[in-house]
DNA sequence: CTGAAAGCGCTAACAC
DNA sequence: GTGTTAGCGCTTTCAG
């Protein structure tokens, strides 16, 4: 079938380890014998059969990702397909190779991880979600799998992780909002089990402390799911209460739904922020701020660290990536 | 390190390659040893270590999928994680892996192709997008590498590939215009370089072919992008020659540029139709009606009848997926 | 119907 | 520095 190592060897007339380790970087090879090889290879047009190889040195080079198909806004938002580029990059760049599937129920998110496991396919595991009390994460504890999940989990002992920091990025944008001087700035949250969710609370009663600004509980909901009809709801419950001059939300659909409503009441004076910047927030009307979250540099994280770690010089647990507002007319005030 | 073919050989009390036959669904085995061999397979929990099956047969259950991130849309436009779950989901039905990496130029496209062929990693390749004179199809073709390309290439000679059949969806899109009493339909395309544009502008051409309505030129427009500014621009074009009553475009995005043009000119009375039902489609204003072209059944076909090739049993050469007319309020009327 | 033995292509002790 | 020798875990002739 295709040139081996050992024609390789035959070639440059030395022996097929001496190729190996030409191939592998050895240092205690003398020049002349790595050229002799190196011409040979080129030659030959010889590539190393990575299937032998793996089995040989028992590692693949095999990251294996596992993705929600079930995720409500898999293809209305972008995250993903970005986390898989930034996985992508990274893994080009560090000579690996990256297997993905995506799975509806965690029982089949479970099966999938079990199969990169029991098949030695993979040499170490992306999570692109995380639930509480995550079964995926309790396996691969269990058979001290490496992995590395994305998004903070509940218990990060032990765990490497790459997540926003999802506390200063509300914290931040409740500054300047609180510096412009707005004091009644409504919250509209969802999902209150993710520690997404928490952080971003976190940040909005944070903020309101530190500015010395009291917070009125009748604006801040928190409802059950990211959906533009929840985002809708919550803001008019919140006017049944009151009218702020701020509102921040924790994901684009609740901010477009409560935006809907605002546009159909012809409510006008409320600055909106979103967060994700999803590639629908600049063509709400108005145009709506939002937090971008860095989702391509998220998966680009998540391979470093799990590379870094693989290749035993483990140098972090965790990455924060960072945040950046993107300010646009629905905050224009 | 883990249980081997061996251990359930002991364990069973035969011979490792019983233990094989086993496993692979051998017929010449007693139903006897046939027992004896699961039981104990799952008395020790037993798992095949892929990467030594592979290599001994030759064979590794893996497919390639090389994915363009330069796509300017790639983000806006859920295509390719459409794709990408396709390709998933019948992946997993056959026991396949998928591998995936993105490429910026095609020279780093190439590179992909190259590597998983060389490194004898993949059984086979998936190309999600096809260019004229495409470089990756020589390649493989000349390497006899089987693969499958995901819209149709200009040579089909000996390739598998699966499409839309564009030609159709863009007749039936104008048939149905034609037929609701529309004479002035402009057309708006771009890349005409590419099979998909030629295809959608045949369509048009033909649907008023049969319907017997001349075409009026100075209203049939092909740009160079699939971008929103190249469609306003050419719906300024479009009025500066005359006012049609409909508008048909290549693209989404073409179509929102337009139809800003439109907005902005307080210009009403026109029906607009777009292409690939964005997820965008719908939050236009008004909603627009367009053509989905079910990217995800693109995907699950293409690991289908690349299966079908690698399995011997060559079914098809290629499959046509349906579209279907989303209609949304752009044609109200 | 089943077992023995060779080998897929490479790496990794272990020698020298 | 480099060669020799065993395997990695599985499949697959070839016998019987």
């Amino acid at each position: 079938m295709g040139v081996t190592i050992k024609d390789v060897a035959k070639e440059a007339k030395v022996s097929p380890s001496t190729v190996s380790r030409v191939i592998a970087g050895s240092d205690r090879i003398s020049d002349e014998t790595k050229k002799k090889v190196n011409d040979a290879i080129k030659k030959l047009n010889y590539h190393p059969n990575v299937v032998a190889r793996s089995l040989a040195n028992k590692r693949t080079k095999v990251i294996g990702i596992v993705l929600p198909s079930e995720a409500e806004d898999l293809f209305k938002n972008p995250f993903f397909i970005y986390v898989m580029a930034g996985i992508s990059q990274y893994a080009q760049k560090a000579g690996y190779y990256i297997m993905y599937s995506f799975f509806n129920t965690e029982e089949e998110g479970l099966g999938s991880v079990k199969n990169y496991i029991n098949s030695n396919l993979a040499d170490g595991i992306i999570l692109t979600t995380v639930h509480t009390n995550d079964r995926c994460i309790g396996y691969l504890q269990e058979r001290e799998f490496p992995f590395v999940v994305i998004g903070r989990p509940e218990d990060t002992e032990g765990v490497l992780w790459v997540d926003n920091d999802n506390f200063q990025a509300m914290y931040n944008v409740l500054s300047k909002l609180l510096l412009k001087g707005h004091k009644e700035i409504a919250f509209i949250g969802a999902k209150r089990e993710l520690n997404v969710s928490k952080d971003r609370l976190g940040g909005y009663r944070q903020a309101h402390k530190m500015h010395g600004v009291p917070i009125d509980e009748n604006i801040v909901i928190e409802v059950d799911d990211f959906r533009e009809d929840l985002g809708y709801g919550a803001m008019k419950k919140i006017l049944g209460s009151k009218k702020p001059t701020a509102l921040v939300c924790t994901d684009d659909l609740l901010a477009f739904g409560a935006n809907s409503y605002l546009t159909e009441n012809n409510i006008k004076g409320i600055s909106v922020v979103g967060f994700n910047n999803t590639p629908l927030a600049e063509y709400q009307n108005p145009p709506l701020t939002s937090v971008d979250i860095n989702a391509k540099e998220l998966g680009y994280y998540a391979v470093k660290i799990l590379a870094d770690k693989l290749e035993k010089n483990i140098k972090s647990m965790h990455h924060i990536v960072e945040t950046n507002l993107i300010e646009r007319q629905s905050t224009e005030y």
